[in-house]
DNA sequence: TTTTGTTAGTCTAGTGGCTAAACAAAGTTT
DNA sequence: AAACTTTGTTTAGCCACTAGACTAACAAAA
């Protein structure tokens, strides 16, 4: 058994795992009573009882009416006090800034978006102040009121939560964390959008009830959210996923990052932009061309443009076998924009990777788009400050306790 | 803090989890004092004193005479039983079966090897069992005797240790790990050849300093191992890794896996051994040309030949610059027959690299060939073995003291 | 209605492994 | 020899757990 590395064991780190376990059991199997979590968690129904009273005290959960008797005294049903805490969630975007509060289960309370074009860092930065300042003051009344703030960003984020680069947004090396945590005095915490993205499948979406999950983030680029025994995976430093440069042609043509035929040059959506302006294709509102045009013209049945969802498609199946390849995941999600184009593409990709990966690999293999749309990657970054709180809230009060 | 999923936590667990971090303590820090040991891991010196006792009646650890004064009473050392025990690793290849036996940490303390050409299963099956039960006799006499056997094979294994395919030995669905502990009565552990030889060069190897390795195989075809956060990582079924056949020329040639361009096609030992074929080269003795003769050839200035190594060397580059992009890892290490010939290798393999790998992906990574060089599958399975005997062994004796 | 049986949750005593600190043992330094 | 240091053991106390007794609250049978 390899339990934890280096940390030494002693009772408050068992109080600390079972109350992490009562916990989890409460909020995945609400409303629930005392005697079963006992039982499911294979725990003393008094050391249970001990436990559920120290989360009450924290207002993590709540008491509700009696439950139904089997035959004896009727249960004190316990529930998941979802309402006791908010948080924030912001994905930022080449050219948008969605922003979300949710509540402690991650059900959106509040949204708020704001799009826009070729903004300097300091105008994104007001936009971005803006909007967590809204969503703040929308919360309601809760014991513990605003428990963190996430932000998503499309960029390398190492693992001290710098962002090194943002290609698109044309950021380096800027401490949004350090910002935003002295402006605020919460907890903040930095992703990369596509990690971001994994987990809030993984924890809302589509991914719940896999352990092994792939999240492909095809938008202008293609990046890759990596959750591995049920937990993100980020590398030695914080930079795994930058699958949209993997090499899938060694001499095809070059890419911005200096290298020739990456995965984004064929199945991201700028490849598709590109390919039907090559193809002449222009904006039925005169301004440039965008995935909506092309949709558009897909659905009039226009066949070059469907044929070009096709062939996108099937490039995306082309790096997905990779994926599967590597990992060996029970279930590969893609999203961000290109999953709106689900429809024009699933077929190709379906049959490529059916097709072309191994047979064992298909086993117990699913292949979905995101279940979340566009709020994947806010509900994510949402979901890293809950789980943050909820973990120090059981730390905390298990040493104060003493 | 997330502290194992599922499982409850209690005296037992806090008393086993301090056992294992004394005894990877004095393991990797022998010779060491109790109080050095506490210090260390921050225990009390009185439950080291206590942990202590139970790894000597083990004998999992001795004692040797004191140790120098610091200017006070004189420490007794306390230094890891290696020879408590023996472990049994083979490693089964297309024509090649190596068996070593090892004591607890690792040391070969006998070896042996057989070549064949074309062996039926039951052919290599009654090798196999020879030498088993050769390296099992030439064991010295200890406390535990035999802790288990580990087998390593060019194939799929499962999670439950079937091997589901191993292609160039021909076998398919064949549970392996019940023939065996069903003769020896010992615990046995199958495994994929690449992942036993990523926990070789863990274990004992090139990447003992490292959290995050990628290994990989690199013989007749490539097959890879990846450690992430200090383990083995598996994937859902046990299939991750087979990185062999990554696409990375997408209408490139036919492999006999059924699609295009294959990693291993252009950067495997056959993808060299074809390529020299087609040059009309042929070997000096007549038989059919093998590594070695390029080898022999490059040495003796044949340009052709050193074309030929330089080209595979670049596209393994290819190939591991796609790993670094998904996985990040802090060292990459190139093992199996294609080690051997790392010195005509290299130079195009970095180069590759350093051109193309993202910036930011350089830092605090090695790219390296194994350490082991053709012991690093059997070391990994006797590995495997060790450590289950290790955690057993702490279990047991936890419960038992009751 | 009363009795009996069942289930829920609390309480109490006991246990095991931990810590802190006293203590014994065995050195070095002055 | 006395004073100081360091090692390792022992003791007392603590804390979170378990088992099981106990109380509470219900259903079903008598």
């Amino acid at each position: 058994m390899n339990i934890g590395e280096n940390k030494t064991w002693n009772h408050h780190v068992v109080k600390e795992g079972n109350k992490s376990l009562v916990l989890k059991k409460i909020i995945n199997h609400s409303p629930i009573s005392r005697a079963a979590v006992a039982q499911e968690v294979g725990l003393n129904k008094g050391t249970v009882s001990s436990l559920v009273n120290d989360l009450l005290e924290d207002h993590l959960i709540y008491e509700s009416g009696p439950g139904k008797s089997s035959g004896g005294r009727r249960p004190v049903m316990l529930l998941f006090n979802e309402k006791a805490g908010y948080s924030v969630g912001i994905d930022i975007g080449v050219n948008y800034l969605l922003g979300v509060l949710t509540d402690l289960s991650g059900n959106i309370c509040n949204e708020k978006e704001v799009t826009f074009k070729n903004l300097s860092y300091e105008e994104i930065e007001s936009q971005l102040f803006d909007t967590i300042d809204y969503l703040m003051a929308s919360a309601p009344k809760s014991p513990h009121g605003i428990v963190g703030i996430g932000v998503g960003v499309p960029g390398i984020v190492d693992n001290s939560g710098e962002i090194l680069l943002a290609p698109n947004l044309k950021w380096k090396n800027l401490n949004l964390k350090l910002i935003l945590e002295s402006k605020y005095k919460l907890p903040v915490i930095i992703e990369n959008e596509a990690n971001a993205g994994a987990y809030g499948e993984k924890k809302f979406g589509a991914g719940q009830d896999s352990e092994h999950i792939i999240y492909v983030s095809a938008g202008i680029g293609i990046g890759v959210g990596l959750i591995l025994n049920g937990s993100l995976y980020k590398g030695s430093n914080g930079f795994s996923g930058e699958l949209g440069h993997m090499t899938i042609q060694v001499n095809g043509p070059t890419c911005r990052c200096g290298n020739k035929g990456c995965w984004e040059l064929y199945a991201s959506e700028q490849a598709l932009l590109t390919a039907a302006e090559k193809m002449q294709l222009a904006s039925s509102n005169g301004k440039e061309l965008d995935l909506n045009d092309l949709l558009a013209l897909a659905e009039q049945g226009d066949k070059k443009v469907v044929s070009l969802f096709e062939q996108a498609g099937d490039y995306l199946g082309v790096g997905i076998n990779n994926i599967i390849n590597s990992f060996n995941p029970q279930q590969v999600i893609i999203g961000n924009r290109m999953a709106s184009s689900s429809k024009w593409l699933n077929k190709t990709l379906s049959d490529r990777v059916s097709n072309q990966a191994l047979w064992f690999q298909q086993n117990n293999l699913t292949i979905c788009f995101s279940e979340l749309g566009t709020f994947s990657s806010a509900l994510g970054v949402s979901a890293f400050s809950i789980e943050n709180f909820l973990s120090v809230s059981i730390q905390q009060k298990t040493s104060l306790n003493a």
